[in-house]
DNA sequence: CTTGACATCTTACAAACGTAGGATATCATG
DNA sequence: CATGATATCCTACGTTTGTAAGATGTCAAG
């Protein structure tokens, strides 16, 4: 695991995006964010460069574009970023955000029935 | 909603054991933190003074020493704190979350087992 | 060809963070 | 009472973060 520097949050917010398209020019970033979020097109390019020089993307040039995609599979940088988010506010234990998550956010009763899938096929998988 | 400025990821730390402990000193606080956590007693010390001024503890002094407690409630913070990594990592939906730390973080049948309660419960509660 | 529009590259810059040092007061103990 | 341990208060300081400006290049349209 080549420790790369954490990615900030505003970073991880580009991150994402370019993980969901698969890859992603700084327009394409700047017009996939939600509305509300109004930031310079400068500014996100200054994110993806520094996500780029954190190994976190890579971007190759098209023309006199530069195209960035994901270089870490998301899932990696996700439990890493939920493990830190778990071990400092919840000492580690997972359940207690499950649960924050479960009660707090109200999910429908569509989401609950993933969920219990989700539970069905995790308990499956179990040793 | 006194817009507080938000707590760093190291105040939070903090913050989540004066919560637990109900209320603490900055040596209990030291102690309390995991043991490969190796701070200087000054630097809880400050983050402890920062998250007073940010509005997170109050601190009352008994004798030489100060106590910190608990200003806004734990939960409420979480919340906060769960909504903007879920808007960053996950486009605002909760239930990806959840299915990482499901599929993810490998839960005991016993922690499967009270998970499953908890949607009974949320289900039952549901409008 | 000139002029926008849009890119990149480089540089900036204040605020927040992580982490602690110094100065100084106080309390227990030899 | 001198001394070490422990506290607080205030100050510091390099790094990261969030956010963007300036300089400069390029392509497409009039």
């Amino acid at each position: 695991m080549a420790k790369r520097a954490t990615a900030s949050r505003a970073e991880l917010e580009m991150a994402r995006i370019v993980w969901e398209l698969g890859g992603a020019t700084v327009r394409q970033v700047l017009e996939a964010l939600p509305a509300e979020r109004r930031l310079d097109y400068k500014t996100v390019q200054t994110y993806l460069r520094r996500l780029e020089a954190k190994g976190y993307l890579t971007s190759k040039r098209d023309g006199r574009t530069s195209v960035f995609r994901p270089r870490v599979r998301p899932a990696q940088v996700i439990r890493e970023t939920v493990t830190d988010l778990v071990d400092r506010l919840f000492d580690g234990e997972a359940l207690p955000l499950v649960e924050h998550l479960i009660t707090d956010r109200k999910l429908t009763s569509d989401e609950i029935d993933k969920l219990r899938q989700l539970i069905d096929d995790a308990e499956e998988s179990r040793s």
